[in-house]
DNA sequence: ACCTGAACACCGTTCAAGT
DNA sequence: ACCTGAACACCGTTCAAGT
């Protein structure tokens, strides 16, 4: 004989899984401003203070909540050209976000990526690279997918707070590469110098450039067919 | 005889500009999280309470931290063609953007356009139309250069948040159109149905879409130049 | 092992009181 | 007209204390 109960969800115990679930619906429903330790602990009938057993601080709790966005984007379609492959997967990762708005502004406050955000990255390299792209051209293909042209690159690792030594720097490339392989292949490629480090080489002001470029040739393009059909 | 003091520009009376710039100057040095009314106010030598003397609360702060920002960005340059006219724009917005790391979060975070941007979209708009662009290419255009292709559709014009009824509506788009002539005739054409408000008539799939495309196709372009020249 | 109460060092903002 | 001190309702997080 089960008792009934009126908290939500009173007899299941609390974990990480748990937490994330909540702070990702509590984040839907009011916005991420509204998210606060007390009232996710207070959605999950507890206080705030017991978060912290399963759960390493709030920035681990939006990591968290990321991640659980991203796992929500469809894996990359299989038996299919890698234009539409790349294409499925953008829209299946705009769609996501916009069931959580609230993702793009967490995403961007986020100094070092979890490793499901890598891994998204790294099957989509995959894509172009098994749609028989360079190295050289995927790499620039992806910055090109991220980049904001009014003015900002959002970068894929940002460099500037690293504070490991070279020979660290070496290992996490190296098991990087088993874990992510087109990952690991292309921050190879880009950064066969001594003082190489991931996103290291990455010319930012190149890549965009190269973004800017292809739109507005495109753009152009389109704008000539306009004129003749005319 | 000028009296000397150590505190930091002790005699100059507080202003909004002042504030403003004071913002900008902390949020460049100790990052956006670390921006704080009283350590704002401390920044200044004066209690935080003070500040709100010359500005509303700390959403207006954001609000003249960005449009500072938005206001460094060079003006488009005279007799030279639409592409070099963009380009350049672009590469100057990219630059202010640079100098300020925490604007795009801001921006993001911000629920309606200022004047400033409002400006500064409104003259990008004139450089498409002065290059032949049609109303409708050149709103796609729009979209394409501010989207990010992992998922997100940047929106200039969030008409979720919108509490005007239809009357007070076509007021504000008649009075934008006397301030931003380009905006408004852009406005105008999407939206010339019954229903019509700013920013309603835009499809946000195609716009994502008709972006995305623009680049996998341009990508493709490069990836078959790339190997026939091998 | 997990949850709690009290506490600490912070927030943004209001308001009556000072000059 | 501008600045301030005290106060309010919030934060994230620690830690000793409970079960």
């Amino acid at each position: 004989m089960a008792i009934q109960q009126n908290e939500p969800s009173p007899r299941i115990p609390l974990s990480r899984e748990r937490v994330l679930r909540a702070a990702v619906a509590l984040a839907d429903e009011r916005g991420i401003d509204e998210l606060s330790m007390r009232k996710l602990g207070q959605q999950l009938g507890v206080e705030a203070m017991s978060l912290y057993n399963h759960v390493a601080n709030k920035e681990d709790v939006l990591d968290g909540m990321v991640d659980f966005v991203v796992g929500e984007i469809d894996p990359p379609p299989t038996g299919t050209d890698w234009k539409t492959a790349v294409r499925e997967r953008a829209l299946s990762a705009r769609r996501a976000l916009l069931r959580h708005p609230w993702t793009s502004r967490v995403l961007e406050s986020r100094t070092t990526p979890t490793p499901m955000v890598l891994e998204y990255f790294d099957s989509m390299i995959g894509l172009f690279r098994a749609g028989g792209f360079s190295i050289d051209l995927t790499h620039h293909a992806m910055h090109a997918m991220g980049s904001r042209l009014f003015g900002f690159t959002q970068e894929l690792f940002d460099d500037s707070n690293n504070d490991l030594d070279p020979e660290a720097e070496a290992l996490m490339l190296q098991t990087m590469a088993t874990h992510y392989p087109y990952l690991g292949e292309m921050a190879l490629a880009i950064s066969h110098d001594e003082n190489s480090v991931v996103g290291q080489g990455c010319d930012d002001q190149f890549e965009f450039e190269f973004a800017l470029d292809l739109l507005l040739d495109g753009l152009e393009r389109l704008r000539d067919r306009a004129r003749i059909s005319q």
